[in-house]
DNA sequence: TTCCAGGGATATA
DNA sequence: TATATCCATGGA
């Protein structure tokens, strides 16, 4: 269990994989230099080190760090009903406690569609432009909102510039973030692929990322490359996977993911 | 030069 | 419903 103080959580190392939680790939705004990583979500920083068999999370945002990190979810559950599949023994074993992050609606939603048909450097760059011009605070709906294409252009979205305009510009007219928090997961899904730029996979991701709907299991290219069978589609392989896997379905996800995509790729 | 990256929109049959 | 093509950008 987890223990706060006013600047700092500290929680024993058992509970949180530090390296796998931020590079497995859900989140992009994080940095790494000897050892400390930083990490920014919305307007929050927190530096994130391992002093002995502990974890310390120094911030002046503790509340919300305590959210982001979901360290009141019992990962040691999902750890022990996924061990009977043999396929995650080995992300299991070489991860430790990997966790979902809960991180700020919008801002995942923005991230993800930066996201398409990009790498994961360019994804953080863009991404870092996009809050820089922004004193480091990650935009509200309302000022993406009323930044240009040609802006968004210059930070380096490319053609995706006019999906995340007009994506915001819903967020900021509508009431559909608020929505989004309190809708069964389909019809969140549904309402997430009304925006522009949002298709299942990112739809997927938003929906386990900022949403906790630990039922979905996000299909991507490499998913979608090394999981199919035979001439599976997309839709029937995601469907399969989330039947295998149930209730922890994105659990399962970001451990194959990670493990295989990211750990074993990088040697 | 070509290929690819945590995809999605659009046209076509 | 299913498949093909296009979309900016930059590193490999």
């Amino acid at each position: 269990m987890y223990k706060t103080e006013i600047d700092k959580i500290i929680v024993p190392k058992d509970e949180l994989d530090v390296k796998a939680t931020l590079e497995c790939g859900q989140l992009f705004r994080f940095e790494k230099t000897d050892d400390v990583y930083t990490v920014k979500s919305g307007g929050h920083v927190c530096k994130v080190c391992t002093v002995g068999d502990e974890i310390v999370i120094l911030t002046s945002s503790v509340d919300f760090f305590v959210n982001f990190f979901n360290l009141d979810r019992d990962i040691e559950r999902m750890r022990r009903e996924l061990a009977r599949f043999s396929e995650l023994a080995a992300p299991l074993e070489s991860c430790g406690a990997l966790r979902i992050l809960h991180q700020p609606l919008f801002e995942t939603i923005i991230s993800f569609i930066i996201s398409a048909n990009n790498n994961i450097p360019r994804i953080k760059a863009i991404i870092n432009r996009l809050c820089a011009s922004n004193g480091d605070v990650f935009p509200l709906p309302d000022q993406i909102a009323e930044m240009s294409v040609r802006q968004l252009d210059a930070i380096g979205c490319g053609y995706r510039s006019q999906y995340i305009r007009n994506s915001a510009r819903i967020c900021a007219d509508t009431d559909i973030l608020d929505k989004l928090q309190t809708s069964p997961t389909a019809d969140a899904q549904k309402l997430l692929m009304s925006l522009p730029g949002v298709g299942q996979k990112i739809a997927d991701c938003v929906s386990l990322f900022a949403l906790g709907r630990f039922e979905v299991f996000p299909v991507d290219t490499w998913i979608l490359k090394t999981l199919r069978v035979g001439k599976e589609t997309e839709s029937r392989l995601r469907t399969r996977l989330m039947e295998t896997y149930g209730t922890n379905a994105g659990y399962a996800q970001q451990l194959i993911y990670y493990y295989n995509a990211i750990l074993k790729a990088k040697g």
